[in-house]
DNA sequence: GAGTTTGAAACT
DNA sequence: CAGTTTCAAACTC
């Protein structure tokens, strides 16, 4: 095991989210035999989220019931880290650290929960399986560093499985924990080589080709973060280790069989937190992961986190708690499988998306038959098939996010933007187990598609939440994998895929920016809906929007809210406060870059475009369109000006411009509309957008003078309204007492004639004297000034004279 | 608001 | 890769 340094944690966005590398492990590995997978497919694999925590608990049980193995893991930290792993009777793990750090590896019956104090850091060299494997390895988890990595990793001694004894390395400062066997096989626990073969480390469960891997790290400054692996119940998935394989996404998983799952997220202070609803264990001041023991049907797990007040939304079932962090914070989302595997097999994918000022919570199942519950601290978002909602981060910092679908229940991840991440970790239960509230239906707080906020620094994202009905209702589509991916900057992307789309499948790291892959409207192969981020927060402003169905998207094509992200190097502020120009696209359908919106990674929402393709009625269109840019130019839907290296100075189109008769001083020069100077790159032909270019210093005086003008106008539009209704205020006390009257009250129809031929007698007069145009009209808005001047002082006459009378 | 100009995007 | 066409925004009147 080994803690990644906060330097590389700051590195892994990058590493973790590689969407190619996904896509391409699973076809690189060799045969299954080889791979170290989790126990089973059905199996889920827990998740974790770190988050940077002075203090905090953690704490992840997985039970399998099948085998009357109870798996627990736990991870508690106080002050400090503390890793525990229990995990069911045939594998009797330990991992012995020198004392103050514990690490603890223990085999519980049922759902056992160990916490433990330990110091900066854990240190130990020994990780034993009852004798299955013994795993010894020198491993560290160190508070200060704040990575941890759990990773499916063949060593060579792993390939055989059952065989000799699987070595935890501490490679670099990563910690990769590999394959949980069902129950009674090994577990192995294993950092990976320098060399990218896939071991092996258990005998049971399908082996599947795909090498999972799956990295957890902490952020935040001081957290430590203590992964959990799942143990070797029987229902321990392959799956979610693949899917826990942080950026990889299984395009072939088997679809997993998991039972009803129970997500609580909480933010809680002290625990204050958890929702009544779920079986937590309290995990000191930090986050608690709880799992049911053993032949309870519960499924429960529990995020908390200090300085939290958690609101529970429920979906039947199943629980979701979500916890807002805030930024250094951890989220942590845990799924809990329900024993009801046999039960109706009505699988059920309910993503939850949060966006936290910079983290990201998802979280996503696929549970048959049970009812989920919902538990939401804070704001949330909402729901969506199969889908994931990406928080963006703000301030540069990249992230991506890949999160396996239904098919890959329970794994999901939290990203922050900058080098914080935050990966969830669903952790599944085969048998049913903890106290958390029966799956009825009944129970729901979620009983309406309610939209979840989290409240995010500079982005926010929202998804509507998923009436447990509907949810049930939602096609187990055996998604392999849903993806958010962040990619230049600020940009963030979502993707949600829906069901396997391979002929179409975008380049996730080069799709527009808030790109969400949703199960696309109509089903059909489409397997895709590609989103813009911002649609997401449109989706939630519809109450009656079911992320069930993916023909509920069809229906919401007139939500405006645009949550827009940054764009080529324009702050989050920048961007979100303009409001989006509308397109006109005639000929287009807005699906090629010349549309703005369509360039943007935006639905056209309140445009003037003609037979426009951008919204998710046409997302088939949408997104082959996509595809074709893609293919075209990769980067295609990036920012065409990157962000310099300090400040907006540093600016520069990517491309560079070709203008030719503009003299790049005009809008048409896109260096220009940018606020930049050209450079070299530039092509243009009688450039005068430099920097000592007169020209160009001359319409910035102008713009600015411009600029100015627009603001004194806008200042003094201000200052007007707000005299008026200063003025408005103090006279309506007057009005209200019945006995006065604005003065313009007093414009009775005979005042008015009687000012009119005031007026005409003025204009006589001024024609009788001859008066040029200009003087006649002059004396007639005089004398339009004094009649107006009697009124009013009439009028205030009358309220003094009313005034007096009343009192 | 209609028409023109412009340069990026798309196409060949 | 270069030349041409298409397109929608920017601009002018």
């Amino acid at each position: 095991m080994d803690v990644v340094s906060p330097e590389l944690n700051s590195l892994l966005p990058d590493e973790i989210m590689d969407t190619e590398a996904i896509e391409d492990i699973p076809h690189s590995q060799p045969g299954g035999g080889t791979t170290v997978q989790s126990a089973s497919d059905d199996a889920p694999l827990p998740m974790e989220t770190d988050t940077p925590m002075a203090s905090e608990n953690m704490s992840l049980c997985s039970i399998a019931t099948s085998t009357g193995h109870t798996q627990a893991l736990t991870t508690s930290t106080t002050s400090n880290s503390t890793f525990i792993i229990s995990s069911g009777s045939p594998l009797p793990m330990s991992i012995s650290s020198s004392s103050p750090s514990l690490l603890t590896f223990k085999p519980a019956m049922a759902t056992s929960i160990a916490t433990t104090k330990t110091t900066d850091s854990l240190t130990g060299t020994t990780f034993s399986t009852s004798g299955l494997q013994k795993l010894t390895a020198p491993f560290t988890i160190s508070a200060a560093s704040h990575q941890i990595i759990l990773n499916k990793v063949a060593s060579e001694a792993a390939k055989s499985a059952g065989g000799p004894p699987q070595i935890i390395k501490q490679e670099g400062q990563k910690l990769l924990v590999t394959a949980i066997g069902k129950s009674g096989q090994p577990i192995v626990l294993q950092l990976p080589h320098t060399g990218s073969k896939p071991g092996l480390s258990q005998t049971s469960g399908d082996l599947k080709s795909q090498a999972p891997q799956f990295k957890v790290v902490t952020i935040g400054g001081r957290t430590e973060l203590k992964p959990i692996l799942g143990s070797p119940g029987n229902q321990l998935t392959t799956l979610q280790a693949q899917q826990l394989k942080t950026m990889q996404i299984a395009k072939k998983t088997p679809v997993s069989s998991a039972a009803p799952i129970k997500f609580i997220i909480t933010k809680t202070v002290n625990s204050k937190g958890l929702s009544p609803q779920t079986s937590v264990t309290p995990v000191i001041a930090g986050r608690v992961l709880t799992q049911s023991s053993l032949g309870m049907p519960s499924r429960t797990i529990t995020l908390s986190e200090p300085h939290n007040t958690t609101t529970l939304q429920s979906i039947t079932g199943k629980k979701i708690a979500i916890s807002p962090l805030k930024s250094p914070s951890k989220v942590t989302v845990v799924s809990v499988a329900s024993p009801t595997s046999n039960a109706s097999h009505k699988s059920v994918t309910l993503p939850v998306n949060v966006a936290l000022g910079q983290q990201i919570l998802t979280v996503q199942q696929s549970t048959p038959g049970s009812p989920i519950k919902v538990t939401t601290s804070q704001t949330t978002q909402g729901l969506k098939p199969g889908q994931t909602v990406t928080v963006g981060g703000v301030g540069g910092s990249q992230f991506k996010t890949i999160i396996p679908l239904a098919t890959q229940p329970n794994v999901q991840q939290i990203q922050v933007p900058g080098s914080r991440f935050h990966y969830v970790r669903l952790v599944t239960a085969t048998t049913a187990s903890s106290s958390g509230q029966p799956s009825g239906p009944s129970t729901s707080s979620l009983q309406t598609a309610k939209p979840m906020m989290v409240s995010t620094g500079a982005v926010r994202m929202s998804v509507p939440i998923v009436p447990a009905q509907s949810i049930k209702q939602m096609a187990p589509k055996s998604l392999t994998s849903a993806a958010v991916v962040t990619t230049t900057q600020t940009q963030q992307r979502l993707i949600m895929p829906a069901t396997p789309l391979p002929q179409i499948q975008p380049n996730f790291t080069n799709l527009p920016p808030g790109t969400v892959l949703a199960p696309a409207p109509g089903g059909g192969n489409m397997g895709y809906a590609v989103v813009p981020a911002q649609y997401v927060t449109q989706l939630q402003q519809s109450p009656f929007v079911t992320l069930a169905s993916s023909s509920a998207f069809t229906t919401n094509t007139g939500i405006q809210t645009q949550a827009r992200l940054p764009l080529n190097g324009l702050s989050a502020a920048e961007t979100t406060s303009r409001p989006r120009k509308p397109c006109n696209c005639t000929k287009s359908q807005c699906l090629k870059l010349y549309c703005d919106c369509f360039a943007n990674g935006e639905f056209c929402s309140n445009c003037n475009c003609n037979n426009c393709f951008n919204n998710l009625e046409h997302e088939t269109e949408r997104l082959k369109a996509i595809k074709t840019c893609l293919d075209r130019n990769p980067e295609a839907f990036k920012p065409k000006i990157g962000k310099g290296k300090e400040g907006e100075s540093d600016r520069q189109h990517s491309k560079g411009c070709n203008c030719k008769r503009s003299g790049c001083l005009k809008n048409y020069c896109e260096c220009y509309e940018a606020k930049i100077m050209c450079s070299s790159i530039c092509k243009c032909v009688g450039c005068k957008n430099f920097e000592e270019s007169p020209e160009r210093k001359t319409l910035m005086h102008l713009a600015d003078a411009a600029d100015m003008r627009v603001q004194q106008q806008t200042a003094a539009k201000t200052k007007l309204s707000s005299q008026i209704s200063d003025l408005l205020m103090r006279t309506t006390p007057v009005m209200s007492s019945g006995s006065g009257r604005l003065p313009f009250t007093f414009v009775t129809k005979e005042v008015l004639e009687a000012t009119c031929e005031c007026l005409l007698e003025q204009a006589k007069k001024a024609e009788q004297t001859h008066q040029p145009q200009v003087e006649a009209e002059r004396m007639i808005l005089e004398e339009f000034g004094h009649c107006l001047m009697r009124i009013i002082s009439s009028a205030g006459k009358a309220k003094a004279d009313c005034a007096s009378i009343n009192c």
